[in-house]
DNA sequence: TCTGGGGTCCTAGGACCC
DNA sequence: TCTGGGGTCCTAGGACCC
């Protein structure tokens, strides 16, 4: 165990947070959701796994132990996910392709991922963080935020918290069969998660309240979360490499130089200014598949039909969390590595793998693929269940009385399809137009169970419409 | 034959409405 | 009436994170 940010202790005007754990406001910065009100413990605590992929492995293969380890696409075109510590050595690291990991440690052993396993070990630490404190913010499967003030301590002081972080570093050793994590305690995410990449692996750090500024002012920008490369390298040109440096530029400056939500986060950063909460269960908001192929696609059916196959992954996964979304985009990187976009915005919700699919066609016959394509992938956003979409179901459902007249079936001519007027039969029975765009027909349906709802989409060729329209009259 | 896959958030321009 | 804005939604692209 460590602690850091001896002495020193800064004159920075704390306004202090009466209840050192109660969930934190954004600041008085318009929509930054930084802050200065900080708490006045360290009860923030920050877990992050040890080359969680590699180490999972050498768990499960005792021969790998004490060995170069590497996970990730073994594929022409892949990344490392994670290098054990025996590979970092010979300089292999996260998002190196495998080419180049391979030529730094031949004698590496290349494994490509086994998620189920690392789900099930994230699995057994997120259940022993939530035993601990009902406020854990999982950040990925080997990281996460958990509120000690929400914990069952006596209190928060630091020989209070720090004892309570060794101990649970124990019993994430214990609950995940040998597996260590590294810890970092501070009054803020951005504290606590600082400190935790201080020392690893197999560590904790503790950062005083109060300490924070002189701990981050000597360190490089880039320890701040937001600030990658893009955001480096202008700073850099702006003469600012360190903390302390970028603490003194002004606001209006830092907005010039990286606009403006940017410029607010990074001059609170600067300064340990950061009351957001830890927040557990955050709602998706898409949801997609991408694929890097070996070698370059240049057959459009071929694209077309993987693109399909994506949609049906990804239409799955909808329906498996009773999701739907109204915006399907395409993603299209070319040979040369430009990458594009193209998204459609449905009247309603599908979850339908036909209706993503011919989207998906659709927004790719807008695009020149001719030079080859190596990257193709397709998502859903704009996302809600059935349930909170059900707007009508929310206000009440329509009354009888309030429906539209039901046209004759005969009259209904494709392409000009009436919302709230026409009717259709499909499998799931009578529903009503609810949507029409795009080649994509939206229904409403009414049903015993669900009197409003629910709100299904379909192409206006997918069989399961279609085959109950009378023919086209043109 | 450098450069994954799953996400989140931000920006900027245009359409459209009041 | 020669000249508005503000708000929201949509689209495309980019930065960033693990």
């Amino acid at each position: 165990m460590s602690v850091s940010g001896t002495g020193d202790h800064d004159t920075r005007p704390v306004r202090a947070c009466g209840q050192p754990g109660r969930a934190a406001t954004s600041g008085t910065v318009g929509g930054s959701r930084y802050g200065p009100r900080v708490r006045t413990s360290a009860s923030v605590l920050h877990l992050d796994l040890d080359a969680f992929f590699a180490s999972v492995e050498q768990r499960d293969k005792p021969s790998l132990r004490g060995k170069p380890v590497v996970v990730g696409g073994v594929g022409g075109r892949g990344v490392v996910a994670t290098a054990s510590y025996e590979a970092r050595k010979y300089g292999v690291r996260s998002a190196m392709s495998t080419r180049e990991a391979r030529s730094r440690c031949p004698h590496a052993a290349f494994l490509t991922g086994r998620f189920h396993a690392y789900r099930e070990a994230s699995l057994a630490v997120m259940t022993l963080l939530r035993s601990v404190s009902p406020l854990v913010e999982p950040l990925s499967l080997d990281e996460a935020f958990v509120d000690l003030a929400q914990a069952d301590l006596p209190d928060l002081e630091l020989v209070t918290v720090t004892a309570f972080a060794e101990e649970l570093r124990q019993r994430v050793h214990q609950v995940t069969d040998g597996l260590t994590a590294s810890v970092g305690l501070g009054t803020s995410k951005f504290i606590a998660k600082v400190a935790s990449d201080l020392d690893k692996p197999d560590g904790l750090t503790v950062v005083p309240p109060g300490t924070e500024v002189a701990l981050l002012r000597p360190m490089h920008v880039t320890v701040i979360p937001g600030v990658g490369p893009a955001t480096a390298e202008r700073l850099r040109r702006a003469g600012i490499h360190t903390v302390a440096e970028l603490e003194s530029v002004d606001l209006e400056e830092l907005v010039r130089l990286v606009g403006k939500a940017h410029g607010h986060g990074l001059f609170h950063l600067a300064r340990a200014e950061d009351d957001r909460a830890v927040v557990p269960e955050r709602e998706a908001k898409s949801v997609s598949v991408e694929g890097t192929y070996d070698t370059d696609l240049t057959d459009r059916r071929l694209m077309e039909g993987l693109l399909a196959r994506q949609a049906g992954e990804v239409a799955e996964r909808l329906r498996k969390h009773g999701l739907a979304g109204r915006t399907v985009t395409i993603k299209v990187r070319l040979h040369d590595f430009t990458t594009l976009s193209r998204s459609s915005t449905l009247a309603s919700p599908t979850d339908s793998t036909a209706v993503v699919a011919r989207l998906a066609r659709g927004l790719l016959g807008d695009l020149d693929t001719s030079g080859g394509v190596r990257l193709l992938g397709v998502g859903v956003s704009g996302l809600a269940d059935w349930i909170q979409e059900d707007l009508f179901g929310e206000t009440g459902a329509q009354e009888e009385d309030e429906l539209p007249e039901v046209v004759d079936l005969t009259s209904v001519r494709r392409r000009t399809w009436a919302p709230g007027m026409d009717v259709v039969h499909t499998s799931m029975g009578r529903g009503w137009v609810w949507g029409a765009g795009r080649g994509v027909v939206t229904v409403r349906f009414e049903t015993a169970e669900t009197p409003a709802g629910p709100v299904r989409s379909y192409a206006d060729d997918d069989p399961e419409l279609s085959a109950w329209l009378p023919p086209d009259p043109e």
